[in-house]
DNA sequence: ATATCTTTTTAATTTTTTAACAAAAGTGTT
DNA sequence: AACACTTTTGTTAAAAAATTAAAAAGATAT
C-alpha cells in the first residue's frame, strides 16, 4: 500500500519542506507521462529547480521503482544528456467510456500506453444504476486477466453523457440514484473513481494530446447523439460552477421548433445532432426520397444512424448531402456565438459525423461568415479531430492522473 | 529611475534567488494594495514562506521605502501582530476612462486611494486619433497639479470601449491609426500604457474589489450605449485569442432585424441597448406614446438618453417601464445562453439602465426560466453591481498595477 | 589532436526552514 | 487586583536544503 499515490499523498504531518519535495516529484512524474522521457535539463525548465536538486530527486524516484533512466538523447555537440521516463508498471490507470449504447474498458500504464485490446459491453445508459454491476464485473475481469496489481491502479476514470459534476460525483442526467454514482463505483471498485462529462473529456484529450496542444483558448464539438460543446480557456479546461457548463445542444435557436428531450423547444440539439439526422432521414425515407440510403438500412428506417447517412453521403447520396448541408448551418450559427463570445484560437470538431467533414465544413464556414463579426469570424480555425474513438477514454485516463498526481 | 517597477522587474542577469526575492516582494505589494494593511502571518499563507524569511522581506521593503508599520492589529488572545500596508507614496497609478462622449482621469496612490477629483473632458471618441493630445495634456495637468513626480507613476491605465487588443496594444473599433493606440500613448506619456476593453477592466474591478471577490466563474454584463460582456473563469479575466472575448452584443437574436453598427442584422445590441431603448422611445415620442418621457427632454427627441428613460420608468411612466422590460426579456434571453455556456455562480449586471433593475430584473429571471435548462438556470444569481460609475477606471488601474507587478 | 560545447558531478556558499525561546497580550482563578 | 496560564507573535541560532560556481566527464567539430 506504500505506493506512489499513498506514498505522495499530500499528508498533513509532514512539513514543508517534504510537502515540496512530493509534490515537485508528482510533477515529474506526471510530466513524464503525458511528454514521454525527458532529460534533466528539459525537466527543470518545468519545475524550476537546479540541477543538483532535480538529478537528487530524479535518483530518489529510481531507487523507489517509479522511474528509469533509458539511454541517453542526442546533443548539438557536447556530453549528451541522461533520459528518465516512468517505469512501465509504475502504476496503471483505467479507464472506462459509458456511451449511450455502449461502454469501453481500457487501462494504459505509467507512459500512458494503453495496453489492452478494444473491450465492448453493450450496454444500455437509460437502463440506469443496474448496469454498474456488469461494467465493474467486466472491468474487474480485465484486470485480472492483465494480471495487474491492485495497489498499482492509481484509479478509475469515468466518462459519460449527462450533466455530470466531477466535484460531487453526481450525473444529474443517467445513472442517476440516492448516491452519487461516483461513490456507487468507488465503493465497488475500492479504489479512486473519477466521473467526467464526456465532451469535457474529449475537449482534455485534444488538450493534452491533440490539436489544442499548444493552444490556450479552444472549443470541442462533439457531435454524435447530442451535441457536446469542450471550453478550454487559458489553457485549462473549463467546468463552470457545478460541472456542467458547455450545454451547447440546448441552446434555444428555432421559435416554435421541436421538442428537445431537455423539455424545451427548438435546441439546437433539436436541428443538428445526430439525433436530428436520423430523424430526418427517417422521414425522408418515409417520402422515398432517397434510394441509397434506403439500400443501405435495407428499407427499415430504425436501422439508420449516423454511420448510414455519413455512407450515404460519401457515396454521392443527395438526400444525405444535404441533411448534412443543413446541419452544418445550424451548427455554424451556433459556432458564430461561441466565436464571438469566446474570441478562441481554434474550434476542433469531433464525432462519428466528422467522417463527413467534406460536406459539413463548408456551410459551417458560411454561416460563420454570416453571422460572425469578421475581425473575429475571419481568422478562425476549424479542424477536424485527429484523435479517434478513443479520444475520451485516453482523457478521461489523464484527468484522473492529474486529479490523483495535481492534490496540494 | 530606480523605482520599483525597474528594480523589481525581471532582469536577466538576475540570479535564481534575486528572482525569486522580487518576485516575492512584488507579490506583497500587490497584495497589500489590493486587501490593504495585513500581518505577516496573513502574508505568509499568501505567499508561502516562513516567518523568519517574511519578516526580512518586510524590513528590505521597508528600507526601500515601500511599506510602513502600521501600528497593532487584533489577537484572540496573545502578543498582538504588528501591520504592514503599502506607504501611500510609494508608487502611483494613472486610470483613464475614454467614454463615448466624454474622458475620465483619477490618479490612485499605493493604498488604492482615489487622490483626485473627478476630472472629466467631454470627448467624442468617434473624433479618432485626434483626441489622443487633448487627453494627454488633461492628464499631465492633473499629474502636475497634484505634485507627483513622474518616476513614482507605475503607468497608465486606460479603458475604452471597442475590440481592444491589450497585447498589441491597438483597438480596432475606434481611435484607429497606423500605430497601435497604446504605442501612441505610450509614447506622449513616456511610460508604461495599458489599454483594455471597458467591459473586461469593469469585469477586473467586480472580481477585484465588487461582487465577483471570492467566486470563480461570473460575467458581467454592461448596459449603457452598447452591451459590454466581462467574463471571469477559474478565477481570472478571461480575454479570447485577440481579447476580443465577450461580444455578447452582437449575438445574432433576431432574423430580418434592425442594422446594427457592426454592419450585421439583428444583433442582441440592435434591441437590447442603450442605443435600442434611445431609438424606441423617439419613434414613441413622435407617436405620442408617452407624456411624461417628452416633458422631461421638453419634446426634443434629441434629448432622450438612457437616463431620461429610466427616471420616467421610476416615475411611473408606462411607455419607459414596457420599454424596459422589453428590453429585459431580450437580454434575459441572451444570458439563457451564457448560462447554459459557462454556467457560472453570478451574473452581475452594470450601467446606467441597471438604475431601473426593478423593471429589468423579472422580465430578465422569467426570459432565464423559459429558455434555459433548469438546472442551470435556478440557482443561478443575477444582481445587480454595487461599484459605481468608477468601476472601470478603478479596475483599469488594477490591471495595470497587476500587469507590471506579475511580470516574470 | 585540439578546441569547443554540454551535461554531470562535486564542493562551497548561501538561503531558508525548523525549532526553541522570548516577548506581549489576553483569560481565568483565587 | 494579583497571579498563573494560555495564546499568539516575534527573534534567534542551529540545522537543513538549495543554489552557485567550479571542475570533471563525455561528445562533437575543426
Amino acid at each position: 500500500m506504500n505506493f506512489p499515490p499513498e506514498k505522495y499523498s499530500s499528508e498533513s504531518d509532514m512539513n514543508l519542506v517534504e510537502q515540496k519535495n512530493n509534490s515537485q516529484k508528482r510533477k515529474i512524474i506526471k510530466h513524464l507521462f503525458l511528454y514521454g522521457a525527458m532529460t534533466n535539463t528539459d525537466l527543470g525548465r518545468y519545475v524550476k529547480l537546479s540541477t543538483p536538486k532535480i538529478i537528487s530527486l530524479l535518483n530518489e524516484l529510481k531507487n523507489e521503482g517509479m522511474i528509469e533512466e533509458l539511454g541517453q538523447g542526442n546533443s548539438s555537440g557536447g556530453r549528451r544528456p541522461n533520459l528518465y521516463g516512468n517505469k512501465e508498471d509504475a502504476f496503471y490507470i483505467v479507464g472506462i467510456s459509458i456511451n449511450i449504447y455502449q461502454t469501453s474498458v481500457a487501462i494504459f500504464n505509467a507512459k500512458n500506453q494503453k495496453i489492452t485490446g478494444d473491450h465492448i459491453l453493450p450496454l444500455t445508459i437509460t437502463h440506469g444504476i443496474s448496469i454498474v454491476d456488469p461494467i465493474v464485473q467486466f472491468t474487474e475481469n480485465i484486470i485480472q486477466e492483465k494480471q495487474i496489481a491492485r495497489e498499482k491502479i492509481l484509479g478509475i476514470g469515468l466518462e459519460m453523457p449527462g450533466l455530470v459534476d466531477s466535484e460531487t460525483g453526481i450525473n444529474k442526467t443517467y445513472l442517476v440514484s440516492n448516491r452519487p454514482v461516483a461513490e456507487v463505483f468507488r465503493k465497488k471498485f475500492g479504489m479512486e473513481v473519477l466521473i467526467e462529462n464526456d465532451a469535457k473529456t474529449r475537449a482534455f484529450a485534444e488538450l493534452r494530446f491533440g490539436a489544442a496542444q499548444l493552444k490556450r483558448n479552444v472549443l470541442t464539438v462533439h457531435l454524435d447523439w447530442g451535441i457536446g460543446l469542450g471550453i478550454i480557456v487559458n489553457g485549462k479546461l473549463y467546468k463552470g460552477r457545478d460541472g456542467f457548463a458547455g450545454e451547447f445542444g440546448h441552446l434555444p435557436m428555432v421559435d416554435n421548433g421541436i421538442l428537445c428531450k431537455c423539455g424545451k423547444t427548438g435546441c439546437l440539439e433539436t436541428i443538428a445532432s445526430g439525433t436530428a439526422i436520423v430523424r430526418m432521414a427517417k422521414e425522408g425515407l418515409k417520402e422515398k426520397r432517397s434510394s441509397l440510403l434506403g439500400k443501405l438500412v435495407d428499407e427499415n428506417p430504425e436501422k439508420i444512424d449516423i454511420i448510414n447517412v455519413v455512407r450515404a453521403a460519401n457515396m454521392g447520396d443527395q438526400f444525405s448531402i444535404s441533411m448534412l448541408a443543413n446541419v452544418g448551418q445550424w451548427l455554424g450559427k451556433g459556432m458564430a456565438y461561441l466565436i464571438q463570445i469566446f474570441n478562441p484560437e481554434s474550434i476542433i470538431l469531433g464525432g462519428q459525423i466528422s467522417e463527413a467533414s467534406q460536406f459539413i465544413l463548408p456551410p459551417i464556414q458560411q454561416a460563420i461568415h454570416i453571422f460572425c463579426n469578421p475581425e473575429l469570424g475571419n481568422e478562425i480555425e476549424i479542424k477536424v479531430s485527429e484523435l479517434g474513438s478513443q479520444a475520451g477514454i485516453q482523457g478521461v485516463a489523464a484527468l484522473l492522473l492529474e486529479r490523483v498526481l495535481d492534490k496540494k
